[in-house]
DNA sequence: CATGAATGAGAGTTCATTCAT
DNA sequence: GATGAATGAACTCTCATTCAT
């Protein structure tokens, strides 16, 4: 495979991205990613046997690129408690980018996809979610920022929040002023003051 | 519509509803519908248009079974804190039996059905839950079984991690301890020792 | 499946029967029979789920109205010799037919069809003309008019002849002389004398 | 066209002949061709057009290599009963190996491609192989070892039998001991005691 | 010569939906 | 009301064939 085949590849799993977002997992086709790539039927083939693997492809690159994220905010000179918000925050602007994000493919992809656990992506990422979250939690309650009995309880508290959040965001609805309410209810249990 | 159209409308609905709890909302198809309720294809149409029609009616049967079991769990002498780990044992027993439930087939739903809220029985039931979980919370802290400052921020905190312990069971996989260990948070977090 | 649909299944066959008369087996699609039916794509697979399946009916039709045409030869007054005469008259006039039967979309279809012997309807058509032509060979025998050793022996080699015949038929070709020629060369085999 | 052209040419000839003998004719792609050369897929069309072309030319290669064989097995000293007896059984063994033969793929391609007379090496084998066992009977009748009025006939009908053998063999299955029987009746009506 | 990406035609198949009976 | 045959749109997938490199 040359250099212009990884290039291509990368572009259509970057246009297939932008049609998951847009329309879930089990609407999306074949046909939709070719029409959106402007390629032929045949040549989708040549890269990809049928959208799970699309999918699961562009579940990757993204996990990665959110690891980065997460490690990015990981300065220096921030406090746990700065950390801490910030990711919140993050999580509270992709959640509210209602149709501008993945969770409802990612969900209808893992409704009929019960992978083993092991190659679950969504399982590595909640599970690594919550290891980083206890850590800085703990670094928190070292450093005097922090409240906390139960760390690792806590963070997995959270990430189940999220989560419901998330999956609320995409059913019922989920306002901004929803979400900063339950920011507002995890840091106080934290006993953190935010400005 | 005779008593006999009601009572056919009533079978197609709870055999519908066997369908939707086995494979989700969109795979569903209205052959699928057709051949479990072993009728004419015509005949279906007679009285539903399309699969989105017969869920949405499934889920307000649903949803009047659910309020009428919420409203026996609470009886005479039971404390607060009974009722309210009565209630989570049985949201954990339901989003246990992870195929055997309307979960993925109402998440599916309403990805692509964002109905008005007003329409929306998903938010209703969310909202309902809260103001019910909230007063009970209340009662709980006059009777001194619960300590709870918030108590409206922790009932909708309570159902969030509820919906999202619900979407996780579905998607990354859940077992019984790790419900059972956010039950505990929440519990410890209102300083109920569980027996 | 009331009589029109039995009718229609008929008429279907029928029509499948006469493209694969002109195109063989493998050759046809479902598209073809749905174009020579002049009905729609969907329509046929009410009917039948694939070209193997719709041969295999036609050959089941093909091979019910064999055994007639066989039976019907059989009458009071005629001699041994006469129906074996006739028998393989019948038998040239067929192979010379190139186009117009079902031979080559017969062997096509058992190329890659290689079904368990007893499903094997060419080798039930085979083995019982075989049988017929020994009884009738023996009868010959009985009455004076042939000069046969080996009555089965001989009826198999006739069959195989006529395979042969069959087949080269459709790939080398053969005249009607030469078909003569075999015919003769059985019949002096038995010594009889043709008119 | 070079050397190293020519090598390539005979390569593909013999990997395509691999494939013919696996999968028949029509079955054949050009696909399957170049992945089994493994070369590329233009690459196969600078030496072929189609899989008809590479058949033809396989079968070519296939039908010198025939004749060489037959030649082999005429020795100085051995008698035409023996000549005849190891030809006959030389067939057996080449249509036992039903899948491992050109059999099934020779007819397929005949059936849909009635090529002029002139090029038709099929029917010049067959013509040629009369003429051969011809010769070989007349041979054995001199030598007072076979008794035959009509060595022409006979020859052709020996002939006829092996193609219905081999049809046979293809479609409703042929056993040893079949083969067997028919060469033992072909020897048989010659006056042959076969060892 | 050789490569292999790309195209597009075409086959198979499934269903929502209609409609004559 | 009820039936189920019929239609046709839409999707998946495979290859023969071409062509820029």
């Amino acid at each position: 495979m040359g250099d212009k085949s990884i290039q291509k590849r990368k572009y259509i799993l970057e246009t297939a991205r932008k049609v998951f977002m847009e329309k879930g997992f089990k609407k999306v086709t074949m046909k939709d990613i070719v029409e959106a790539c402007d390629i032929s039927r045949g040549g989708l083939y040549l890269y990809f046997e049928n959208t799970a693997q699309i999918f699961l492809e562009v579940l990757r690159m993204e996990s990665q690129e959110a690891d980065d994220v997460f490690s990015d905010s990981i300065t220096e000179d921030a406090t746990a408690a700065d950390i801490l918000i910030l990711f919140l925050k993050e999580q509270k602007k992709e959640l509210l980018r209602k149709k501008d994000n993945l969770t409802q493919a990612t969900y209808e992809f893992y409704f009929e996809n019960s992978l083993p656990k092991k190659d679950n992506i969504l399982k590595k990422q909640f599970d690594s979610a919550v290891k980083i979250i206890e850590k800085l939690i703990e670094t928190g309650v070292e450093n005097g920022e922090f409240l906390c009995e139960d760390c690792e309880g806590t963070a997995r508290n959270i990430m189940f929040v999220l989560e419901g959040l998330k999956i609320s965001a995409q059913t019922i609805g989920v306002t901004s002023e929803m979400v900063d309410r339950e920011i507002l209810f995890i840091l106080k249990s934290l006993d953190v003051e935010e400005n």
